[in-house]
DNA sequence: GCTTGGCACTCGAACCTGACGAGTGCCAGG
DNA sequence: CCTGGCACTCGTCAGGTTCGAGTGCCAAGC
C-alpha cells in the first residue's frame, strides 16, 4: 500500500464531512475542522495523490473533492469503525420487533424498523422456503378432486396451492395421504425433500398413488424446483430525501426496485449472519443501482442464513451507522426466529 | 348551468390539449387544432370567461391556460366519453390474468397489469377478510398447548394464527374441536361469525369449552373485530415519468403511499363494483395527495364488492383512458374470482 | 525532504441585461 | 355576437460580468 497514514487520515475526512454536508470538502475547510496538525498546502500535496490514486475526484475544476467508488470501499474495509447502537436504539429494536404476532407481521415490522433506523429503503427477503424445514403438512379438501395443499415451514411461514386430482378421492383417503405426507416429510428441510418425495407414493394404497404423484409433483415443482421467494421493501420515500444525489434522477432506481428478482439478486446471495456486505455504487452489478450502495446480511437462527435483509441509499451514505443497525437488526431477527 | 356548449368545448379541449402536451394551451393553438369553427379571438373571450368562473387559470400572465380541479371535475362529470379499451387491450388483461395460480398471484398480476396500462400507480386492495365466507378451518398442532389456526376463505385468502391454549389437548380433542369449528363457520360470512362464534364453546364437550372460548377469541379479535385488511402496491416509478407535474416533489407523495392506512381509506371505502369513483386534487382528504387525482372502483362477484381497486396519478392523467382501464380490469378481476 | 505561505489561475454560481415571442385584453368595425 | 388588429405583459433564453472558493505550483523555511 503506498498510502501512508495521512493520507488515509486525509481520506477519512473528506468522507466524513461529505456525509455529513453533501459538498465538495476543499483543504482549507479540511484543515480547520478536523485536527490534521498540518496546514491546507500540505492537505492540497496529499489530495492531489489521493486524485491520482483514484480515491477522490473533482466534480470541476474549482471545486472541492469528492470520494469516489474506490475512496468508500477503502474506507469501508479500512477506515470506519463499528459504531455501536446507542442503548435507546438497541432498546427501540427489542421493544418494536417483540410485538410481532406472525412471520408476516415479523418481516414487516423489521423492514420497518430498518428503514426509520437507517433513514433509507429497506429490503428484508422472508426466510427462504428451500432453507426452510417442513413443520406440518395440511390437507383441505376443496371438491372431491381438488385439494388445497398448505405447507407451514418451521420460521413460521404458510404456503398452499391448489392440487387437481387425477381421480376423486373420499375423506379417509385425504387422511391416509396426510398421515404419509407428515410421516415423510415433517421436520425435513424443503431442499432435501425430492429424494423423500419419490419414495411417498409407494408409502400409500395401491389405488392412491396417482393421486399422491400429482401432490409430490407439486410439492417439487412450486415449492422446491422454483420456490417463491418474497421480499418486503420499505422506505422508497427516503429516496426523496437524497433525490439531489441521484445523476439524472431517481427514476431508475425506483423503477429497479419494483422488480422483484432485482431485489432477491440483491439480498440473496447471502452466506452467512455474520458478514456484512456491502456494495458501492458501480460495484452493483444491477443497471439502474449503480448510483447507490447496498448494505446486506443474512438472517436466521444460528450460522446458517435462512434469507437475507439489508439497505439501499446513496454511496454518500453514514456506512459505519447504517452497517451497525443492519447487522443490529439482523442479528436480533435472527434470535426472535429461533425463539419461536 | 351558465355555461353554454361552446365553452364547454372549450374547456373540452383545453383539458385534452394539457393531458397531451403538459403545456399550457393558448388561445390560436387551440382554435387551429380543434374544429371550433371560431377564432382566436373569440376563444379567449370564451376562456376569460371560464377562468372568471374557476374552471381554468394562467400560471402566469403571458402564458395558456391550464385547467383547475374544478376544471378536471366539469370534464370528468359532463365531458368525457368512455374510451372503450382496444380489443389487444381487451386481450392482453385475460392472458395475463387467467395464469394467475392463487389468490397472491391474483392480486400480483392485476396490480402490475393496472400499473402497466395506465402508466400509474396502481392499488390493489386483497378480497376483504370480513366480506368474504369461510371456506374452511383447520388446526394444526404445535405444541401440547399451541394451536395454528388457518383461516380459508371462498376467495382463497388464507389466515393463519398462532393460538395458545389454557390447556394441553390431545389429538383426538383437536379433531372434534375442528369438526364443530367447521359445521358452525363453514360457508358464514366473517362477519356475521360473531354470533355463531358465542354458540361454539356449548357445542363441544364440557372440558374444551376454555379452549373453543380461547378459539374462539382469537378469531373474533385477529380476523373479524380488526381484520388485516391488506394491499398491493406497483407502478411507484411511474411517478418519476410525471415528477414535473408535481409542484415541490414527489416525495410526500411516495410518503403517503407508504402508509397502508393511507391506502385503505383510499381505495376502502368502495360500494358497488359498477360505480367508478374519481377524486381530483384537494378533493383528496389525505394531505400530501393533494396534488394527484384518484379513480377507484369495488370489485367482487356479483353486485357485492369485495375489496377495492384503483390508480393514482397526476390531476393532469387521461380520465377517459385511466377510467376505462380500472373499470375493465376490476370487472374481470371479479369475474376471475366469481369462477374459482 | 517535508511543510508552508503566497500567488496566479480556473471555473462554476449568481446576477444582470436585452431581445424575443407567445399569449393576453381590449376595442372598433362588421 | 364574432372578428381582426394592436398594444402590452412577462417568462424564457442567450450573452456577459462579477465574485469567490478552491486549486496547482513555487520558493522559502524548518
Amino acid at each position: 500500500m503506498s498510502i501512508d497514514e495521512r493520507k488515509l487520515e486525509v481520506l477519512r475526512a473528506i468522507v466524513e464531512d461529505y456525509v455529513l454536508t453533501h459538498e465538495p470538502v476543499g483543504s482549507k475547510a479540511l484543515a480547520e475542522r478536523h485536527a490534521l496538525g498540518v496546514s491546507p498546502a500540505t492537505v492540497r500535496n496529499d489530495m492531489a495523490v489521493l486524485e491520482e490514486e483514484g480515491y477522490i475526484a473533482q466534480p470541476h475544476t474549482s471545486a472541492g473533492r469528492i470520494p469516489t467508488d474506490k475512496g468508500y470501499r477503502l474506507f469501508v474495509d479500512r477506515l470506519s469503525q463499528v459504531k455501536p447502537l446507542s442503548s435507546p436504539e438497541r432498546r427501540a429494536i427489542q421493544t418494536f420487533l417483540d410485538g410481532a404476532i406472525d412471520l408476516d407481521d415479523v418481516v414487516r415490522r423489521t423492514v420497518r424498523l430498518l428503514a426509520q433506523l437507517t433513514q433509507q429503503v429497506a429490503v428484508v427477503q422472508y426466510p427462504s422456503l428451500s432453507r426452510s424445514a417442513v413443520r406440518h403438512l395440511e390437507l383441505v379438501p376443496l371438491t372431491v378432486n381438488r385439494l388445497l395443499l398448505v405447507v407451514i415451514t418451521d420460521t413460521g411461514r404458510v404456503e398452499q396451492r391448489v392440487v387437481e386430482l387425477p381421480m376423486p378421492v373420499a375423506e379417509e383417503q385425504v387422511a391416509e395421504l396426510h398421515t404419509i405426507l407428515n410421516a415423510g416429510l415433517a421436520g425435513r428441510r424443503l431442499i432435501e425433500a425430492p429424494a423423500q418425495v419419490e419414495t411417498l407414493p409407494d408409502a400409500v394404497s395401491r389405488e392412491l398413488r396417482p393421486v399422491m404423484v400429482s401432490l409430490g409433483a407439486v410439492l417439487l415443482e412450486t415449492l422446491i424446483e422454483r420456490p417463491e421467494e418474497r421480499v418486503m421493501l420499505a422506505g422508497t420515500a427516503n429516496l426523496g430525501r437524497s433525490a439531489m444525489d441521484f445523476p439524472g434522477s431517481i427514476y431508475p432506481v425506483l423503477e429497479a426496485l419494483e422488480e422483484q428478482v432485482v431485489l432477491l439478486k440483491l439480498i440473496g446471495e447471502v452466506e452467512s449472519p455474520s458478514t456484512l456486505r456491502v456494495r458501492i455504487g458501480e460495484e452493483n452489478t444491477v443497471e439502474g443501482l449503480r448510483s447507490t450502495s447496498v448494505v446486506t446480511v443474512g438472517y436466521g437462527a444460528g450460522e446458517r442464513a435462512l434469507a437475507g435483509l439489508g439497505v439501499l441509499g446513496p454511496t454518500r451514505m453514514d456506512y459505519p451507522g447504517t452497517m451497525s443497525a443492519v447487522r443490529a437488526v439482523a442479528r436480533y431477527v435472527g434470535e426472535l426466529l429461533a425463539r419461536q
